[in-house]
DNA sequence: CGATCCATTGACTTGCTTCAACCAGAGTGG
DNA sequence: CCACTCTGGTTGAAGCAAGTCAATGGATCG
């Protein structure tokens, strides 16, 4: 038995097109590692020799200009694929924003075990395409949304992919209205295009007005789930 | 002999991992189809029924926020791909920029046959990975560039890809410096998220610079490539 | 109990948008 | 052939949303 069936993931990561044989073969060339928050797994513009799946944790894929402003160009949670197989640069550095554990290979490995193992690809191919299309509505976002309106979407998307990706909400209560940001205020600046005052002062508005609550720095309390969704245009 | 054989994009498209007998089975499952410049191809939010391949022309692919803003996520270009296989609803607009031929299947069709042809499925991947990674660099524009870097990065990627996706530029001049736009000022200013008077504004503030030239509407000449590689940040 | 690190808040500035007028080229018809 | 209009683009002036600069606040940690 490889220890890929014991994953938490197993069943939702790429790996899950795999059978127990190709399972116990992948995971003769991947091993874990453990992140801390903060740490890189790749940096922007080395060529990527390595891909992951994300087992556990959030990173941040980040590029920068070269005078220093930054733009968060995804956010990646478990089950999770990382990485540019076949070829290329990465154009953009990945870091732990969360303590994080990673399943990694080697590109080149990575690379020869898919082209074996078609089903691999698929479930790869697959998820590409709801990533390039989740990037592509954030462009909408960056492109031709107000502060405001960004600062919900974010805060929505959130939700569900906390949820979603199996990270469950921290709390017993049934609406799940409370997460927990993997954030700082100038990560989410970062994400949506703006400065940490900005991202501040939406805070405190959408506060005020009762839409939301911010018991801690980084805890955020839906409270009208239906304001929030209008907010975001 | 399949009318593949005669496509333009043959050795270009992802059509160029099958050899002459499976791209006659391909063959028999797509048409070719014309579009006139402004002519939509995929409505934004049905579910998507079809994918395609550019032959010539170019498109934009683009979303709308529920008042009306548009912002385009993606230009296609001949040789690139339209679509999405695999279920789910094009979350954009595809919508032909100039006058435009594609190869059209029906999604089910493709989606069996993509299946059964790994060797189209990994390079239909490995485009899907380029066009992310792409649209990733985008974001950076989006979300941290002034209007100036945007108009500049712009004109720069257009040079590329107008030369290197086989759409000859319209010169004989050596070093290919005179564009035509296949973009009116609104749609620049949509692809920029920008307002159509900002782009003029920055148009006629980097010809008054030399940095460019602006014979007509639709033309660009790229006098000083070097200050316009700096304009764009 | 300071020191440090984020986050918040306020006052001021600015780059982009908005609103509005004007202009140039292409097509139409008297 | 010239006025007429239509469409898309440019220019100017004014307003505003978000950025910048700077001070304050509140946790957390030696």
């Amino acid at each position: 038995m490889s220890s890929c069936d014991l994953c938490v993931v197993r069943n939702r990561a790429i790996c899950a097109a795999l059978d127990s044989k190709e399972l116990l073969a992948l995971n003769a060339i991947g091993r874990t590692r453990s992140l801390q928050a903060g740490e890189s797994l790749i940096w922007e513009g080395e060529d990527s020799v390595l891909v992951a799946n994300v087992i556990d944790g959030v990173l941040k894929l980040s590029t920068n200009t070269e005078d220093g402003r930054e733009q968060i160009v995804g956010v990646v949670y478990p089950s999770d694929f990382i990485g540019r197989p076949f070829g290329g640069t990465s154009g953009h550095g990945v870091i732990a924003l969360t303590d994080a554990k990673v399943c990694v290979f080697s590109r080149g490995d990575f690379d020869a075990f898919a082209r074996d193992h078609p089903a691999l690809e698929h479930k790869l191919l697959e998820r590409t395409l709801g990533e390039l299309d989740r990037t592509r509505r954030w462009m909408l976002l960056l492109g031709r949304k107000s502060a405001g309106e960004k600062l919900a979407s974010f805060l929505l998307e959130l939700v569900e992919r906390l949820s979603g990706a199996g990270c469950r909400p921290d709390t017993a209560d049934p609406s799940r209205r409370i997460i927990t940001l993997p954030f700082s205020r100038q990560q989410i600046a970062d994400v949506l295009g703006l400065t940490i005052e900005t991202v501040s002062r939406q805070f405190t508005r959408l506060k005020n007005e009762g839409v939301i609550d911010l018991p801690s720095r980084r805890e955020v309390t839906i409270l009208d789930h239906e304001r929030l969704v209008a907010e975001a245009g």
